[in-house]
DNA sequence: CCGGAACCTTGATATTTGTCAAGAAAAGGT
DNA sequence: ACCTTTTCTTGACAAATATCAAGGTTCCGG
């Protein structure tokens, strides 16, 4: 039996909307537990995203491939992170990207259309989209204005105070690919930012 | 009088809900118009910014300066496209942008509590905005991941391919800042694309 | 606990992009 | 039409970042 807790307290928390009983029973009947080992992919370039994976433990990098074969990281996803490529999901256009376990991880997943179902039947998880929308939208104004207005190392040290636990987590030619630099620059930057 | 058809079309249009009369009525009451010369502010750093604009006609640029001073444009307006800070018209902070007038600019302003209360009382006006929620986080996604995988001449190309109306509307100095390069770099890609 | 894989660092060098400065071209106001 | 301002281009040079290669760690599965 899966555990569907941190679902609830993240519903709760993002709509402020307690969930009565049976909203929790509609809620547990609608997503569908999956287990991914550690390097599984969760979608590959090419298939359309059918699913929306709520995180309840572990995590996940969704990231792309150029013709050069570099891999570009846009996305991590740990616990109470929704992942998925968001295009496909709503557009169900073949994806661009991968999405990629990078550890042993549980996942509730969910269609587009069950989403659209609990949407019109439970209103904490519609104030949840919006809450989750609104936090996105600033969240991704900030990430953009990072890029195209600071210098590899500005960015890096913005990132260590914005999520300084993704530097625990993920190894650091992930980090150097989710900023847009190469492994090395992000090696010689931050053995820059000891000294100073 | 200010013409609120652009507005009307708008939303039908991205809601694929029809506006009763009613619906209309309520509308232009809630929504006051607003002029810009070319130029002028509509936002300054600093200031909360308390309205969001509809531009039924003109161009914008919203942007941050740097210590250095430098200009970064993380956003351009046009006819039909919301303008404003968004995290500081939800969270009520002030802003570390500037929005600006680049031609005479007629707009369509609203507060935060009166766009609340047109979301509850107008269907076609709580779709428009989920609709917008989506587009925008897919074209953040694409902006976002052409920043950290392709070069500065992709970023052009890629450009130049999504919105081939910038380049007749806006001075190249100012495309440039939105692809966050110089203008002697954009310079000298666009004359290695003509040979090309 | 061993061996291989993944990860990190470092150096040398190449490439890309930025900076500064000057002049040419274009746009805008009166 | 003229003058002023803004914008664009070009060149020389500087700085930032990528690439390639090698060696050293660390981590993990058997």
């Amino acid at each position: 039996m899966a555990d569907f807790t941190p679902l609830f307290d993240y519903i709760e928390k993002k709509s402020s909307v307690t969930l009565s009983d049976d909203e929790r029973g509609l809620i547990m009947n609608k997503l569908k537990p999956k287990k991914l080992r550690k390097r599984q992919f969760f979608l590959q370039e090419g298939d359309v995203c059918k699913y929306m994976g709520f995180i309840i433990k572990g995590a996940t990098r969704m990231f792309s491939v150029d013709e050069r074969g570099h891999e570009h990281i846009l996305h991590f996803g740990m616990e109470d992170w929704w992942v998925g490529d968001y295009e496909s999901f709503h557009l169900l256009t073949p994806s661009k990207y991968y999405v990629e376990a990078l550890e042993d991880t549980e996942m509730l997943l969910i269609t587009s259309e069950q989403l659209n179902d609990m949407v019109r039947s439970i209103r904490a998880i519609a104030e949840m989209l919006e809450s989750l929308g609104r936090g996105a939208a600033i969240a991704n104004n900030k990430r953009m204005h990072a890029a195209i207005s600071l210098t590899a190392e500005e960015r890096y040290e913005d990132l260590a105070k914005t999520y300084p636990y993704f530097f625990n987590r993920f190894p650091q030619n992930m980090i150097a690919s989710y900023l847009g630099i190469s492994p090395e620059t992000l090696s010689r930057i931050r053995k820059m930012a000891l000294k100073a």
